[in-house]
DNA sequence: CTGAAAGCGCTTACAG
DNA sequence: CTGAAAGCGCTTACAG
């Protein structure tokens, strides 16, 4: 491997010399050694050692991407979490930096992976918010989480209008003549997201003079596991004569409750309305076409990296969170009841 | 940061000392210096340096997942590729490598990267055949390529039986009576993948004295592209009475065909039978539920990462290919038309 | 079992 | 504009 002092050598120059035009520092190169350098350097193929680099400046170039993985779960195969993990790391790599991924199961192993390689920043998914507090205090570098409802107000968030997602599917279907709801999600208690999804839906509701059933509330805990799902359409068939409409907090779980339910001779929209969440692509590969809350996962991508970016060419800038606004996408599978 | 030198001083011994107990080599320590280290380490939450450590030895355990990215798409957005990709980074990480992931180009930002980081292996997806030889010949590491059907005979090699999966959806449909066949498949002048699969599917044909009319070949170059996909059910559409059953090479893009063709009244499997490949989530998310060829990605993973990590900790090991095997999943978007 | 020396490839800070 | 010195945090190879 070539390193600056060969190329020193054969340029007669010292190192440093070498070092400067590496590093773009040609003012303080006069022009011939310049070119006569970068012609050895390309000649040579030089590649800069990033850890060496790494050593003496304290710091990496790398990113870190921190997906929570829960037990056995494949923590890319939610369409949500694969896009967004694709649109960051092409953010990331645009702006210069490294994308390191890391599963991690305990702020312990977060700790760890940071501080062994200088990370230079971080990038958190899926955290369960009370972790979050620990997570932050831990290391002192730029951390952008994603759909937090962390109350750490320093902290970095970038998130959707979840709140208002729950509202809008709660009064399109009031809109469409549906009063009488199911809600489907993972196990609300600790997770942000769901429980201003659910508090949206259930405000809007309580406008009109209604109300979500508790025992209307099914929960879901990996929409991987089909078991689980089967569950769920079991749940909701059993309910079925007492609703006609069901919110669910993400289009492939939608998806497969549709799919089950057919199996059970319940077919969406005409025995049972749904509203998915994400926009995901499945929403249109189903039949029918789910009507769905959409998000942006681009700019959503692009808004974590910018800060962080931000953040690290400014020192002094200060945390900044973004809050992505949604939109109702008005598909086939919910029915409009209001003349019945 | 705690360094080595700062608990050598603590501990009033020499910095080579806490490099042993650090590394393990227990040996080489006394039992009583081992356990005070030791507990000076963890009062500190000592962790290495991996920049000085990767400096010195030439080696980073930095494994990297190379992800060929095609113009402006999501490289993570194909199920296939995500749930690879997720199992591939669990199982790097369970063998204690770190895994970086970058989106490449070209060949020249793979050895970029590679070298700057001393990656000590490297996993590519999605690879154009002949740009597979460039690239082992760029840099001197344990390589495994997934899905390939590159000739170098040196390279190792992650595969399925891509034509068992095109024999077996072809006898599929002619025991269940289908003739006149349709394929649909990404563009398959450079895809090895594609290019077997086709093979063993018309071959089987020509046993049964059978073809697939070139007509009846479509291409669809990004399937994540409406418009792309729209035109593919246009095509379709446009020979649906001269053919009864299409086999497409993802469940994803058969999954969107299906949806397409619906909006066109043609209904799957009534119609138009159809055979997927991979056996997604997606194949069980859509009504009917689709008969695909599956295949095992956490397996492919695994293999993967096992073979890179043998290369590893064995030298001389030499390079060893996997092809593994695939079959049938009989769901309902297959029509028996026998007896008709 | 223990440690002093040299060096991995680079940058910072300084002297000319 | 150019370069000699020191050092980032670690490991290897060797001497005791």
């Amino acid at each position: 491997m070539v390193t600056l002092k060969d190329i020193a050598e054969e340029a007669h120059v010292s190192l440093m010399t070498v070092s400067n035009v590496v590093n773009g520092k040609h003012n303080k190169v006069s022009k011939e050694k310049l070119k006569e350098i970068q012609a050895i350097l390309e000649k040579h193929h030089y590649i800069q050692n990033a850890s060496a680099r790494s050593l003496v400046k304290a710091n990496s170039n790398i990113i870190a991407i921190m997906l929570r993985s829960i037990a056995d779960e494949n923590s890319l195969s939610s369409l949500h979490n694969a896009r967004l993990v694709g649109s960051i790391v092409r953010q990331v790599q645009d702006l210069g930096y490294y994308a390191m991924i890391n599963l991690v199961e305990d702020c312990e192993s977060i700790s760890r992976s940071i501080r062994t390689w200088r990370v230079q920043a971080a990038i958190f998914l899926g955290m369960f918010d009370d972790e979050i507090e620990q997570i932050y205090e831990l290391c002192n570098i730029p951390m952008v989480f994603i759909d937090s409802y962390s109350k750490i107000r320093q902290l970095s968030n970038v998130g959707i209008n979840d709140y208002k997602g729950g509202q809008l599917a709660a009064e399109y279907f009031i809109k469409k003549g549906h009063t009488r709801l199911a809600f489907v999600s993972p196990p609300n208690n600790d997770i942000g997201v769901v429980q201003q999804r659910l508090k949206g839906f259930t405000d809007v509701l309580a406008q009109h003079g209604l109300s979500l059933d508790p025992l209307h509330r099914f929960s879901v805990v990996s929409e991987a596991d089909p078991d689980q799902v089967s569950q769920a359409v079991d749940q909701i068939t059993r309910v079925r004569n007492e609703i006609t409409a069901v919110f669910v907090t993400s289009d492939g779980l939608a998806a497969s409750l549709i799919s089950g339910l057919h199996r059970n001779g319940i077919h969406v929209p005409r025995d049972i309305s749904m509203i998915g969440f994400d926009n995901s692509r499945i929403s249109t590969q189903i039949y029918p076409p789910l009507t769905t809350i959409s998000q942006d996962l681009e700019l959503k991508a692009r808004l974590t990296v910018d800060t962080l970016n931000h953040r690290l060419k400014n020192p002094d800038a200060s945390a900044e969170s973004h809050v992505l606004d949604v939109a109702l996408v008005e598909r086939e599978s919910v029915l409009d009841i209001t003349g019945l």
